[in-house]
DNA sequence: ATCTCCATGTAACTCGTTACATGATTTT
DNA sequence: AAAATCATGTAACGAGTTACATGGAGAT
């Protein structure tokens, strides 16, 4: 009956049993939660988490209290349960299935042979501007998690697996940055006047 | 004119442009090359690109000659038009949109502290051996690029582009690679006897 | 004989994005 | 007074995946 139900659950369901996981919270803050912290491994719009949730409380993978909330609609805030807990842990051990990576920067250096030298070098700065800010919010919020001591704490305890990623998205970002500088400086380099 | 098509554009048509821009092609030939070589940062299957390049010819920035086929079907082939090369040009300038970026195995990692440690660390193991042989066929064709002087091309000349695209999937495929074994070592200190 | 490769399309469905719609409380 | 934040939903569309459908040529 689980195996039933984690074959049908698209990936969107198990990243916010992920965050309920952790802590309960309402719709509305997994949304803000898929836009920023985790946001930066899996995003999704509130218009398709609403319904998502509604499915996986049908499966009982959560639960939901209701409460008089400020708008027109009563404030949901909802749990997840042990079956939830169940599925997210065989979900873990699945190997993943891997679907296209898309990479527009890299289509767009990959055709930047047609293009003007100035054009792509623009398109670099921008990148490289990108990832340089994302570097340095990533570093902060480790600096903050190693100083609460995640970088040492057991693979069991929620505060290293954010370690873990987090630095994941540093390492990530870093080599996108060097590759971004190695290759606007030899664009430079080919075609000077053009900074 | 040409702006507007740029803008009703989706990314894919620009793959298509980029692929055939360096030579025609059936969009079998397209398909195939969607799985491989550029396949790696961006895919597509057969039945989103036949329509695709349907649209594409509509706009003019592709142009087909048909011949008789070996299957029921005529066999096209296209070619990349004048308005086509400027299209991509275009887009090429444009700053990326980036979307969501997603991936499944970080995912995974963010929620692994729920899951037993063996079952993380065969998840683990799996992803290290796809990344180590994603990186075994990099360094081939980084090897056979640099042995026909892409790396000292212009970066006019796609040999060069694909030889910088190659050169990131490498540090990509390294630095996962890097990552994994790390934090598999990490979660197998923690917990001997699950190796 | 069967399998793989070449070659093209359509249909059904799922996933994801943008836009529409509503309304109270808190901050500026 | 206006704007941002909290809070929930639906509708329409676009992008992507899987499955259906066909059939010749060459290799095993």
């Amino acid at each position: 009956v689980t195996a039933a139900s984690a074959e049908t659950l698209p990936t969107l369901g198990y990243a916010l049993l992920a965050l309920l996981a952790r802590q309960p919270g309402t719709g509305y803050d997994l949304a803000r939660q898929l836009k920023d912290p985790i946001g930066l491994f899996w995003e999704a719009g509130h218009s398709q988490i609403y319904p998502q949730l509604g499915r996986l409380e049908e499966l009982r993978l959560v639960r939901s209290r209701s409460a008089r909330g400020r708008g027109p609609r009563p404030t949901k805030t909802y749990a997840i349960t042990l079956r939830g807990v169940a599925a997210l842990r065989a979900w873990v051990g699945q190997p993943v299935r891997r679907r296209g990576g898309r990479d527009e920067l890299l289509l767009k250096v990959y055709a930047s042979w047609v293009a003007e030298p100035a054009a792509t070098l623009q398109l670099l700065r921008e990148a490289e501007a990108h990832h340089a800010a994302q570097l340095a919010t990533y570093l902060a919020r480790r600096a903050a998690a190693q100083a609460a001591g995640a970088a040492d704490a057991p693979p069991s305890d929620p505060r290293f697996t954010d370690y873990a990623t987090l630095r994941r998205g540093i390492g990530h970002e870093r080599g996108r940055l060097a590759w971004c500088r190695w290759l606007a400086r030899r664009v430079a380099r080919a075609a000077p006047g053009s900074a």
